[in-house]
DNA sequence: GACTTTCGTTTTGGATACAATCTACATTGG
DNA sequence: CCAATGTAGATTGTATCCAAAACGAAAGTC
């Protein structure tokens, strides 16, 4: 038998999977703000043991998204109004860097895989409510991927990195209102910019994009006082 | 017996001392980018299992500071040229970005606290190998304790990410070449704005302090091809 | 001689076990 | 009736154990 291990896909690691769902779950509200979660709970679901599950959530609480109480657990990292406007005053700083890198460093690649995700957008019905979940996943992917064509690691983390911590938010706003279609322009506007190289354009916009993100946010959720669980929160 | 719990020192958790001082270490270059962690070797040192020293390895990965490779192990992460310089960039934005916040939010007690730091840095002989070490925890902490006058935790923790990411290599840099004068001299000046509150010059003064850190460092580091060992990176 | 293959060792990832702590609730005393 | 106390159960933090994968060196093959 020929060296086959070469090819063999290397095992997956628990504690990766269970990250990213979690991630998943938190982003899109299954965990809401403030909320606790159960060790042993999330090692049911996964069918594993506490150790990936602990593993997974050091990780998440390091990104910002959960924080860590010790000896009282990991809760889903609960905002108020002033730090959602702290994230989003570093998200414009960030984004408008990290979107002129993109349009100098894309290639040809990237621009269809972009065009490809604003495709599916548009093809989404807006009004059902797995179509606005899957909205806001291909949001989400849409500035990752864009942002992945700067070809800037360290870049696209703190991106994703801030991004994540507000999403939470953006898409409990974005699921009350059901209002996409500034974004959407704001999107196809980004894309063309990019497309056509230019870098001034692209940064000018992502920065823009975040402040009107910012402030639908800010009228959409800054009437109700916090929806959210009762946790005193730290960190 | 009254409540003596409620006095009590709460528990202290291992996988925290564990993180601070991997932390330490991997900063001040005793652990060399490159260089592969042994988990039962640190949890020897430590005097604990394996478990905290992975949960600790994994924020560190979280943070940057570590690679995580599946079934291979952690490793300290190895940057390139580029990627420092990618790394500056950021740096640039955010602590002009802090700095600004930091000199506007700044109350009475964090001029002190900043002060204390400045002169105990000048208290130090910069000949002295101890010396040196010493110059370079309390140039990160006036960082830190400055950016913390800001009030916004976000910032800060962007902040002290990124710096944490290209720690080891200032600190090779300014071993091997011991001129602390200049860095000195630009501590002074942001102070001193600082101190009357003109939030436009820290900022503008932060941001060239990190873009002159940044030359000295390709300059210092820059004709040195890798001094460091073999790992074959990803991430 | 270079390239596999094998096999033993090392090291990791994860499960389980257990002690310490926290939480909630019932009880007591004022 | 309310506050303080005590206690049982839930939950966390860590140690220990085991299977599987990676590593390295020796042996075999063309």
């Amino acid at each position: 038998m020929e060296t086959l291990a070469k090819w063999r896909t290397p095992p997956p690691v628990l504690s990766d999977a269970v990250y990213q769902d979690l991630l998943e779950r938190i982003l899109s509200g299954v965990y809401k703000p403030g909320e606790v979660l159960r060790q042993e709970e999330l090692a049911a679901r996964y069918l594993v043991s506490r150790v990936p599950v602990r593993e997974a959530m050091s990780r998440l609480a390091s990104d910002g998204v959960l924080v860590f109480r010790p000896r009282r657990g990991y809760a889903v990292k609960l905002l108020d109004a002033r730090e959602i406007e702290e994230v989003f005053g570093l998200r414009m700083l960030i984004e408008e860097h990290a979107g002129r890198l993109a349009a100098q460093h894309r290639q040809p690649d990237d621009i269809r895989g972009v065009a490809e995700i604003l495709d599916k957008m548009d093809a989404l019905d807006r009004q059902s409510a797995n179509g606005m979940r899957e909205w806001l996943e291909l949001n989400r992917k849409f500035h990752a991927e864009l942002f992945a064509a700067s070809r800037r690691a360290h870049v696209c983390r703190v991106a994703a990195s801030l991004r994540d911590t507000v999403e939470p938010y953006i898409r409990l706003e974005a699921t009350i209102t059901g209002t996409f279609d500034q974004a959407d322009a704001e999107h196809r506007e980004i894309f063309e910019a990019f497309q056509r190289g230019d870098a001034d354009a692209v940064g000018r916009l992502c920065r823009l994009h975040c402040e009107h993100t910012a402030g639908r946010l800010k009228q959409g959720l800054g009437q109700r006082d916090q929806p959210i669980s009762r946790t005193p929160e730290g960190t």
